[in-house]
DNA sequence: CGGGAATGATGAACCTGGCTCACGGTGTAG
DNA sequence: CTACACCGTGAGCCAGGTTCATCATTCCCG
């Protein structure tokens, strides 16, 4: 019998370990965590409007500018005037950030690939299931609140 | 086939899921997520000098130094002499503090319980046991580099 | 036993990442 | 044209981290 509390831990556990690996590609990097995410965001989504990358990173509009600020410090993204409307900045990956943003996926990916090398197929189905379930229960408990 | 980088965003969905269970723990009982981490840490620990909390949370002993602080002003833990270093001071949970790590125990374990209600326990077994792999192929990962 | 090195806690100064509130510029619906 | 809504940002705050320097104590070795 496994009990859930240790269950549960053991997810926080890995999820500290991949943390502890995005702090290492930051320092390689020389991104923070805030940015990277930032960046990660502006990746899936291209180009964006401070405000939508704030709903994104679910942050204060405030902060995005801070972040925006940062990034554009070091070169990653730049703030372009967007077409329609003249209140909005369209933060736009530069050439550098396309670069981070490449890295930052293959870094994910292939941590990704290394963590689940060893686990059979089914194994990984039933597991990758079983973690839908447990979300979606979560879900349901926050509704409920 | 289940794509192993979609598995990762699964388990790192479900870990913020938690940090977002935590945060609502923590505006109810107005500790933030470091001192609740630290009274955890304390909790589990017994009484302990600032250093040795210092290392269970990886952080600098400067910076238990104002979480202490912050906790003492809130009536959580006290700093009681080292009986036998007069360098050291033990940290020392109040009837507060107590009660606090009780409530942290038992909404911890709720949310476990609830999270795998639904989970028969084979596959919760299954679940466990790739977890515990994935762990270890983690920390060989980390010792290779 | 005595003196130098290690250790425990803290003051000072700094950074990042958050927040709110206020404000100026722009868009848009009446 | 006027009012209202929305976008970004300045100002000011807080928490959580860091390093570096300092002081008291402990420890160890000659």
């Amino acid at each position: 019998m496994v009990s859930p509390p240790a269950v549960l831990d053991r997810v926080l556990h890995l999820a500290t370990l991949v943390g502890t690996d995005l702090a290492r590609f930051e320092d390689e990097s020389g991104l923070t965590t805030s940015r990277a995410h930032l960046l990660w965001v502006l990746g899936a989504a291209g180009p964006s409007t401070q405000q939508s990358l704030a709903s994104a990173l679910n942050v204060s509009a405030r902060n995005v500018t801070g972040l925006v600020d940062g990034l554009g410090a070091s070169g990653h993204v730049s703030r372009e005037p967007h077409p329609t409307d003249r209140r909005a900045t369209l933060v736009t990956p530069t050439a550098k950030g396309e670069r981070a943003i490449r890295e930052l996926r293959e870094s994910h990916e292939q941590l990704a690939r290394q963590l689940f090398a060893h686990v059979p197929a089914d194994r990984l189905a039933v597991f990758a299931a079983t973690l839908d379930e447990t979300i979606t229960a979560f879900a349901r408990l926050m509704e409920e609140t």
